[in-house]
RNA sequence: GUGGGUGUAGUUCAGUUGGUUAGAAUGCCAGAUUGUGGCUCUGGAGGUCGUGGGUUCGAGACCCACCACUCACCCCA
């Protein structure tokens, strides 16, 4: 093979875009039921973006993101996650001025990262994501959460885990900081490499670590949740008094500290628990620090990602995704009589929204049937000779054979057929 | 970045201790039916055996390197 897509990225070829199709739907009516309007950034952004907004100590940004030089000069960086470029876009076009909250959403926004690929995991990938700025209140915490499984939910995923953790503001977590510190002190030794450059620069992430000899020693650590302010305490109780009162169930895991470093408060992660694809599907939190410091105002933020190849495959693994509905007629036209006739009966078919085939090959009659059945063609419109000469069409019910005369300009009776049919 | 597995037709795969012209199924095209699909039968097209080197009289098979895909780890969606 010549030429192949480049590693870690995936086309979607023409036999499964309906699946994506039925998805981003599915996003959008939830999305305006919602109340949400959508939003298209750049793929690209500025590198000093992602490096101030999504944080210089994070795996993302030391060692995944795909930066290069323009012919300007200037550093550019493909979107390694989407708030960034949201927060961006909310600031350059002023929307902070306009009445709050701003809901929005973005769909098959695509996002990078340099990393060895595996399942569900590519270095290209789709984000379905949904931004809340300036909504202090943790009724739009839970709003976000609840439109994750509305999308889960409509697209058959239903056991699935939502397990949610506050992880403070920076005023509380400093003193958390410390007395994960101090624990930790003590076991520094048994730590694992990475976790000992965590302990200096983000003892947070130790929660995290998968080592056993890690976990283990996290298992006795001080919890995040004891250790919230009155304020960042109060926003975690009326989280679950939402999620309560919104009717849905969910778990407190207080390991959740999630990768990203803008994170304050409400950290949350959807995780389908039964089917082939099981893991995270949905991932987000609330970042109230971030606008003020990409240079904005003081302003609440709360959202989430949801990767969409990994959605369709959780997706997939609970109930097939339904196939789009097949031609509707497939005109046979054999003779150059016939096919110019035929072309005619087409184009008047497409023009009342029936979907119509026509041979582009140059098939045999028989071949052309064939052709019909593979396409799934409802009905087959036969033209010939002695069809033209006599101004009929004979228009063929596949499913059962038989064949019926209709007036070669009947667009309106073909049609009668068809939909009676659908 | 670390460690495993796998690369043979469009696809899924066989291919014996290294031995003639690399096979099957499926899909595609055509014919049987000269104007009628699905079922059946017959035929056809389709392969630089991932790439490059090496060992050998002889390599799809053995050795080395590279590339790609894939799974796990790290991390994360």
């Amino acid at each position: 093979m010549q030429y192949q897509a480049p590693k870690g990225m995936k086309d979607v070829s023409p036999k499964e875009s309906y699946k994506w199709q039925y998805a981003e739907a599915l996003a959008r009516e939830v999305c305006a039921a919602y109340g949400f309007l959508e939003t298209r950034t750049p793929v690209l952004e500025h590198t000093e973006l992602f490096q101030r907004g999504v944080g210089d100590t994070t795996d993302i940004v030391q060692k995944e993101m795909y930066t290069f030089l323009d012919k300007g000069g200037r550093s550019v960086t493909l979107k390694p996650e989407g708030t960034a470029g949201a927060v961006r876009m909310f600031l350059e076009n002023k929307l902070f001025s306009e009445a709050q909250p701003t809901k929005m959403y973005y769909l098959y926004c695509p996002v990078f990262r340099y990393e060895k690929p595996q399942a569900g995991r590519l270095r290209e990938h789709h984000q379905f994501g949904v931004e809340i700025f300036g909504a202090p209140r943790a009724s739009a915490d839970a709003e976000v959460i609840a439109l994750a499984c509305a999308l889960l939910g409509k697209l058959g995923v239903e056991q699935l885990s939502v397990n949610i953790n506050s992880i403070g503001c920076p005023e509380c977590r400093r003193v958390y900081n410390e007395a994960l510190r101090a624990h930790l002190e003590v076991n520094y030794g048994a730590l694992c490499e990475t976790c000992k450059t965590r302990f200096e620069k983000n003892p947070l992430r130790i929660l995290d670590c998968k080592e056993e000899r890690c976990a283990a020693i996290v298992e006795s650590a001080p919890r995040v949740l004891d250790y919230l302010c009155a304020d960042c305490a109060d926003h975690f109780a009326e989280l679950k008094s939402c999620l309560e009162a919104l009717g849905i169930a969910y778990w407190v895991d207080p390991m959740i500290v999630r990768g990203l470093d803008y994170y304050t408060k409400t950290v949350f992660e959807i995780i389908s628990t039964e089917g082939a694809y099981k893991g995270t599907v949905c991932g987000g939190g609330r970042y109230d620090k971030l606008i003020s410091e990409l240079g904005g105002p003081e302003m609440p933020a709360v959202g989430f990602g949801m990767g969409m190849e990994r959605l369709l495959l959780v997706a997939e693994s609970f109930r097939p995704i339904p196939e789009p509905k097949p031609v509707d007629v497939y005109v046979a036209a054999m003779g150059g009589d016939a096919r110019a006739a035929g072309l005619r009966l087409v184009g008047a078919l497409r023009d009342s929204g029936v979907c119509a085939e026509f041979d582009h090959v140059g098939r045999s009659f028989k071949a052309q049937f064939k052709y019909a059945d593979k396409l799934g063609a409802r009905f087959t419109a036969i033209l010939g000779e002695d069809e033209l000469a006599r101004g009929i069409i004979k228009l063929k019910d596949m499913a059962d054979g038989v064949e019926r005369e209709l007036p070669l300009d009947g667009v309106d009776q073909i049609k009668k057929r068809i939909d009676e049919k659908n």
